[in-house]
DNA sequence: CGCATATCCTGACTGC
DNA sequence: TGCAGTCAGGATATGC
């Protein structure tokens, strides 16, 4: 029947939809209070030198860099950074809300309330870092240009998943953050299937041609996503701010389908392992 | 150097 | 129904 797991974990889609919410409430709060109560949350750096940092700054603006959220402190050239991984949340609650389980890091925002850090898994984290003149914080500096920025250009992008590579597939490349930044698994499947390449294809095989549709086809999925507000499945491994899931798991051309009748030919859905990650494609149209 | 593999972790699911 | 075992996955370290 279908694949066994299915769980959306944050991708660029719904990285964005916490940024935007962020982006609506947290300018302007000033931080008075910071608790971290879940080391490994905190790694980076010393906990109390994190605290330190963080307690008494203002926020500024909301950004976002592939998967990783940067609020900037005080619009100066810190910011606080906040990378979700597999199943991290970052929530807004009033103070007198109860605190899940798997609450790391809280945010007291004076009067407001308080922005939490939540993270069953604990692969997310937070630290705080400077910013360059570019506002791209020191230590992200190893990332691609972000899978939405119109400089990826599809001769940028045909250039940086083709560059040094023999053998690799074309989804281990796409997966590649210094490639680009933001796709993760399922937009990965999504917009190979939208482009008809399979997804085992060597990243030396990919034409310009290749690149120009998967640019294309890339963003129209990301920014339909974006619209949904991200991809959530029964699990709710992703939510919004505020506890709410996505929606755009109905649209799911191939991802979590395995199983079930191609939507453009009919061939079932397989799922392989590419790049050790569970991988979901049609065999008929992708090529 | 390119690429594969192990690692971190919890919860959902599988099978008995 | 309960419980032990398996699996999922982003980024990074390590090894071939």
């Amino acid at each position: 029947m279908t694949s066994r797991a299915r769980r959306a974990l944050p991708e660029l889609p719904e990285v964005e939809t916490v940024r935007r919410d962020l982006a609506e409430v947290i300018p302007g709060r000033t931080v008075t209070k910071v608790t971290v109560s879940g080391a490994r949350s905190v790694r980076r750096q010393d906990r109390v030198e994190f605290e330190r940092l963080v307690t008494g700054r203002r926020f500024g603006q909301v950004s976002r860099h592939g998967k990783f959220l940067v609020l900037s402190l005080d619009d100066g050239p810190e910011a606080l950074v906040v990378h979700l991984r597999m199943s991290g949340q970052v929530r807004l609650h009033r103070s007198s809300d109860e605190v899940a389980k798997h609450t790391h890091v809280v945010f007291d925002l004076g009067g407001f309330g308080q922005m939490r850090f939540v993270d069953p898994r604990t692969f997310g984290e937070l630290f705080v870092d400077t910013l360059d003149d570019d506002g791209r914080p020191s230590q992200l500096v190893h990332l691609g240009p972000d899978a939405l920025d119109d400089r990826l250009t599809a001769a940028v992008l045909h250039r940086r998943v083709t560059a040094g590579r023999r053998s690799l597939g074309l989804k281990a490349a796409l997966l590649d953050q210094r490639v680009l930044a933001g796709v993760g698994n399922l937009y990965a499947d999504e917009a190979l299937f939208a482009a008809r390449l399979r997804p085992s294809r060597p990243a030396a095989a990919f034409s310009r041609d290749d690149a120009g549709l998967v640019r294309r086809e890339l963003r129209r999925i990301l920014r339909a996503a974006i619209a949904a507000r991200g991809s959530s499945f029964a699990d709710a491994a992703y939510v919004d701010t505020r506890g709410v899931t996505g929606g755009y798991a109905t649209r799911h051309q191939v991802y979590g389908r395995a199983g079930q009748p191609c939507p453009a030919c009919g061939t079932t859905i397989l799922r392989i392992v590419v790049a050790a990650r569970g991988t979901h494609l049609c065999p008929s149209c992708q090529t």
